[in-house]
DNA sequence: GCCATTTAAGTGCAATCTGCATATAGTGTC
DNA sequence: GACACTATATGCAGATTGCACTTAAATGGC
């Protein structure tokens, strides 16, 4: 499977990125280049390989996840990554986050709902 | 209200920050001082200014939403930002993909539910 | 053997984004 | 005048990102 870059459609934000990572490392260990063919599977598009790469080792530093090499196969060793406790708590939490953030949403939408917008263009042109 | 940056809690990924923004400028005109106090009200901190003015800046050069000043109250002239049609899409979108993201993460994490980990280090637990 | 391709991870560089501090400017209060 | 509050913005350093490129091991075709 070679970097074909033809389905660039939705680009996940990398908060996006990180806590979808940590998902597809949730009981099970993975390396980089699988999981680029993951993500690029479920729909996302081949995601830029420096830029995946390069967040794993950040998230390693960070303590979401950890690594370690594999010689055992055949073909260029691989960095096997997996979830830390740190990680699966972050990934716990962003579950909830992400439904406090769409609460937070709705409720903003709704706050000006029935009341006049003393800026509002469409109503009456004042100028 | 000054800024005393005094709550830090939960930080909003960026993109949050833009969709939050557009949720607040829907159905209602703002300006940027304005939608600070309304961030920090619902609990997320005092949002740094000078992010702040700037992702509305930028957001107002992609097109999602736009800006005239007011120069007819009293103090400082604001910027008044509304939604453009572009925005308002953009918004709706973000519900959908925001839920498409949650069915992912959660299809994601059952992948390896009941198989074999090859690289599981439980048998000989280090870290 | 030689060469292209696939798998796998990584780097260099420019552009962009972010946080922190600071600047600028209008108004009101003492 | 000194000070605080409102309101927007900029300078700079450090982090993040996309694009292009590199390194390296193995496979398949000739």
């Amino acid at each position: 499977m070679a970097e074909d870059n033809e389905t660039p459609s939705t680009k996940i934000p990398s908060e996006m990125l990180r806590a979808h990572l940590l998902a597809l490392l949730k009981n099970w260990s993975g390396y980089g280049y699988e999981l680029a063919n993951k993500l690029e599977e479920a729909g996302y598009g081949r995601y830029n390989s420096g830029t995946l790469y390069r967040t794993l080792r950040q998230m390693e530093k960070t303590g979401l996840i950890s690594s370690m090499w594999d010689t055992s196969t055949d073909g260029p060793a691989r960095r096997i990554y997996s979830l830390t406790n740190t990680g699966s708590l972050f990934l716990n939490n962003w579950f909830t986050l992400l439904d406090m953030h769409k609460a937070t949403l709705n409720r903003f939408m709704k706050i000006a709902e029935n009341v006049a917008d003393p800026y509002d263009k469409s109503s009456s042109d004042k100028e």
